[in-house]
DNA sequence: GCCGTTTTCGGCCCGACTGTTTTCAGTCG
């Protein structure tokens, strides 16, 4: 798959043209194209191969040549020429908060800089100064921005942003300026990382909120402020973007700010196309604002459905939505129970009893006890004797309470060449067992791949557990054929997990996605250590509705009877 | 450079904030 390679060129492309100052719309449509490489459910080779590049929305035939162009060299003419009319150097320098193809074209026209360091030398001798448009302000405002740049920002997971998001959303309703406080951005479209974290709110005294806001005690310094906006970094992470419109214009500026720009670029040319305007502030014919109460509105104005915040990525959502043919994508209140979390017996801080509670208290109607196998022994691992006491435990537990039933499970390691950590005979007893992968992570793609089709080949393993062992901002996945292990799985009616945990999200949007189009079945657990653990299941399903995961795919959506006559039936086949 | 349920040519989303400027360009959301 060469996809990100395709709009990776695309996107160079783009900026080398801005840079050069070549007419926006040809930059726009390098970078629009880019963008729709990327959202291709299929590897771009396919299109090419099938001649349906120009079917690629923001393709014609200049860039289907230069896609054929880039696929047999690797590169192509128009980007090898740009690179020698514009220092590649100067790339770096957009990086910078506040500095665009603009600033640095001109640092490059007039001052002979082709890179980061020498912007950091103009700024520093002040010679930044000299140039039309530019003062003391900009220059220190330049070396402020290169700072950050050089302490490279990273983008925030999911989880921990949630949290900042909530606590601010918090302290700003606390203030009483505000109608509502919503979690707008990447956030709400529950991508697995995000940029910043962006906030709406609706206020009859937007400046006076904006104090507030940019008074926090959290806020380390305040980026950007006006009447309606502000923007602040926070201590220790984080920045935080703040809109502020009428309870009027609320439904328009949080669809607005929810995004994502590309699906905003695509619903505002819609509403051009019907005579109409649409902005922040609302929808308008003529002078006329329509009447809007919710985002539903909008779209309904414009012919389509409404449209689940996390399937806002202009990925061809805006198509189906004018057919009407979105998918119901899986919710939080479809799910019947969590099939892997963690006691007291290992590494988890609650037992069978307290864990088996907390999930009567979310309803479910199911809970496995997966904990983990001996040779995990940071986190004390049971033995096959250990294992067959636990199963007795949950199987008297069982007798007593009927609500949530407990299946007696294992997450067992996958050994370095594929074998299991426990015996297959005392696995076969077992309700569910889940193999996961905890050491040997850096293996050959060939070795990995090989090693995690043995494990599913046993006839015990129903789940493989976090399949690509990738820790958001630690660690990354592993090397690893993931379209033959879906294959594998699909064809041996293997279940994939999406492990919910936020510092997994494993699989993650993207695995999703591949695993749907194999054909796979999906168990979205928490691999909860306590009964909090236990409410990630929404990060989860976010990041499955995200790949557009309807619940019919996900086996712990399945009633209970249900579900224990697929493992059963699965194990003895 | 792409594209069309008004168009195969003439459009291409729309607005806030900053710094620099006496009226707006650049950058960003
Ligand atoms: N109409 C329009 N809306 C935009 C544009 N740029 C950004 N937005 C809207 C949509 C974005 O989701 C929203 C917030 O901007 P952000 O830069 O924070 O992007 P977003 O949160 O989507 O991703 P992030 O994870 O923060 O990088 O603002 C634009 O050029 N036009
Ligand atoms: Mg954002
Ligand atoms: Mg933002
Ligand atoms: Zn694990």
């Amino acid at each position: 798959m060469r996809n990100h390679e395709v709009a990776w060129v695309f996107q160079r492309i783009a900026d080398l043209l801005e840079i050069k100052g070549a007419p926006s719309y040809k930059v726009r449509a390098y970078r629009r194209a880019a963008h729709s490489i990327l959202a291709l459910p299929r590897p771009v080779e396919d299109y090419h191969a099938e001649g349906r590049l120009t079917e690629i929305p923001g393709v014609g035939k200049a860039l289907a040549g230069k896609i054929d162009e880039i696929l047999a060299s690797g590169t192509c003419r128009l980007l090898k020429e740009l690179e020698e009319e514009v220092p590649p150097g100067l790339l770096e320098m957009l990086e910078v908060p506040g500095v665009g193809a603009k600033t640095a074209a001109l640092v490059y026209r007039q001052l002979g800089i082709t890179d980061l360091d020498g912007l950091e030398r103009a700024a520093r001798d002040h010679r930044l100064r000299t140039l039309p448009g530019m003062g003391g302000k900009k220059e220190s405002n330049i070396l402020h921005g290169i700072a950050l740049v050089r302490r490279r920002p990273d983008r925030l997971p999911l989880g921990v942003a949630r949290s900042l998001a909530e606590s601010i959303r918090e302290a700003l309703v606390r203030s009483g300026l505000a109608e509502r406080v919503e979690i707008a951005g990447s956030l709400r479209r529950w991508r697995e990382t995000v940029g910043d974290i962006d906030l709406v709110a609706a206020s009859p005294h937007p400046e006076q909120l904006v104090e507030v806001f940019t008074a926090l005690p959290i806020c380390e310094e305040v980026i950007e402020k006006g009447p309606t906006r502000a923007r602040i970094r926070c201590r220790p992470v984080g920045q935080v973007d703040l809109r502020v419109v009428s309870g009027d214009e609320f439904p328009c500026a949080l669809l607005y700010l929810t995004g994502s720009k590309e699906h905003n670029l695509r619903l505002r040319s819609l509403a051009q196309r019907k005579g109409l305007k649409l902005n922040e502030y609302g929808l308008f014919r003529g002078g006329e604002r329509l009447a809007i109460a919710c985002e539903a509105d909008v779209y309904e104005a414009l012919g389509l459905q409404w449209i689940p915040p996390e399937l806002r990525e202009d990925a061809g959502e805006i198509e189906a939505a004018l057919r009407g043919e979105l998918p119901r994508l899986i919710e939080l209140d479809d799910i019947k129970g969590d099939l892997h979390v963690h006691t007291t017996w290992t590494d988890g801080t609650a037992d069978i009893l307290e864990m088996a509670g907390a999930a009567a208290e979310l309803g479910y109607s199911y809970l496995a006890i997966c904990d983990h196998s001996k040779s995990l022994t940071v986190a004390v691992g049971l033995d096959e004797k250990r294992l067959l006491e636990q199963k007795a435990a949950v199987e008297r537990y069982r007798k007593r309470s009927t609500e949530p039933y407990l299946l007696a499970g294992v997450e067992v390691d996958i050994l370095a060449d594929g074998t299991l950590d426990l015996e297959e005979s005392v696995l076969a007893g077992l309700d569910v067992v889940c193999a996961s992968v905890h050491r040997a992570f850096r293996q050959s793609r060939e070795d990995m791949t090989a090693r995690l089709l043995r494990a599913l080949r046993s006839p015990v393993v129903r789940v493989l557990g976090h399949p690509t062992g990738r820790l958001l901002g630690t660690r990354e996945s592993c090397d690893i054929d993931l379209e033959a292990v879906m294959e594998a799985a699909a064809a041996e009616g293997k279940i994939l997990e999406v492990n919910a945990s936020p510092e997994r999200l494993d699989l993650n949007d993207a695995g999703i996605r591949m695993a749907k189009a194999k054909g796979c079945l999906l168990a979205i657990n928490t691999d909860a250590h306590g009964p909090a653990g236990l409410r990630d299941m929404r990060y989860g399903v976010g990041i499955a509705r995200r790949a557009g995961v309807t619940p019919d795919m996900v086996i712990n959506t399945w009633p209970l009877d249900r579900l224990l006559a697929y493992l059963r039936s699965a194990a003895n086949t």
